[in-house]
DNA sequence: ATTCGTATTGACCGCAGCGGTTATTGTGGT
DNA sequence: ACCACAATAACCGCTGCGGTCAATACGAAT
């Protein structure tokens, strides 16, 4: 029997409840401060069937890795040679990934606060690189000559990523993701002014 | 015998010693999370001792808010009619206190997701709206005529204080203050052009 | 050197809450 | 009526918490 086998049975409906309810617990509170109590009862099960599910904590946290690794990686796409629009290619991704599950975002950001080095040795393992590879693709097109003069690659890659993010953590909250493109698009147009040559603009 | 009788008979530096590390562990965990004892190995001192300074955990909490509150006031000033010279204001207050308490910034961040109510109502009762009236001290004397048309006040100050706050986050961990005081001048340089008018540049 | 007041602490306590187990109780198919 | 299995309430040993206290270390006064 694998590991998992008995959570690979349930539902995928109810996987999905799960697994939304771990991401987040995982990601508001780390590995160890996370309790399983508190992953059933946001789940809506008993503790008893979660470890029916997944024999350990640390099993469930490896194939929540896992899981949100393969999510991120089917969403990557190349990017093109506007760097604005790859921001906003990046933000889309992330986007859709929040909408399919809420906290897997947040879940992946907790990953870098991570203390519990063992556990962060058998992660590396798994994913190997990958993700890094993926979001690579996304900026290896960039044609940095369009940037104004005197501003620098990590200036503006700066400006960008803390604008959208910025956008992306004031609407998260609200879950109107449509209202949420739309206002980064808008964030990214008046950004586009401030760095772009005006050939570009 | 007052409260903390104790903790203001010992030497000043060692008082900063035991408030940084407070500071420090509950702004990373919270107040419920953050055990005692870890604030005593961060100061430095036996639990015993630090029990002596502060007769309960709750009681350490509260002293740290009003004294945060306190400092925070202390460096407080009114701004000008340049809203991007009031966002730099700001960023230089904030450096102050981080440099003084490491950790102070967060420690007041972390508030905003504290889950105690009987906590949050004790600590509305100390400070009573007069860090936020300070705030607003910052901001009154804004001519925000001066932006673009088309920009209204809402975006500007996001995007201003998304571009303040990227930057302090990147370089707080470095604590080269002197670095990130310059880099805040030259992003704000930058975002002066996207936002004024001519004019006003 | 001895005394004494106090700052400091190692060792301890009762308890809450953890990861994990198990015996029991539903429940749907035949 | 039976069975196979999903689900859980109740439980277990243990860790680590907030908080206590008796013992110690130490500086000043004599």
């Amino acid at each position: 029997m694998l590991p998992t086998d008995n959570f690979d049975k349930i539902l995928p409906e109810k996987q999905q409840i799960v697994l939304n309810a771990a991401l987040t617990c995982f990601g508001r509170s780390g590995y160890k401060r996370t309790a399983m109590s508190e992953i059933a009862i946001g789940a809506g099960i008993s503790k008893a069937s979660l470890f029916h599910y997944f024999n350990t904590k640390k099993e469930l946290f490896i194939y929540l890795y896992r899981y949100a690794c393969d999510e991120i990686l089917a969403e990557m796409v190349a990017g093109t040679e506007d760097l604005i629009e790859c921001v906003r290619l990046g933000a889309q991704i992330k986007i859709r990934v929040m909408k399919k599950h809420p906290g897997m975002y947040d879940f992946l950001l907790s990953l870098v606060t991570e203390t519990d080095g063992a556990l962060l040795e058998e992660l590396k393992q798994i994913n190997n690189g990958k993700v890094e590879r993926g979001m690579a693709l996304l900026f290896c097109n960039v044609d940095w000559s369009r940037f104004r003069e005197g501003l620098d690659r990590t200036t503006a890659m700066n400006l960008l990523s803390w604008v959208s993010e910025g956008c992306i953590k004031k609407y998260s909250a609200t879950k109107s993701w449509n209202e949420l493109t739309a206002e980064i698009d808008r964030y990214m147009g008046i950004m586009k002014n401030v760095l772009y040559k005006e050939a570009y603009q």
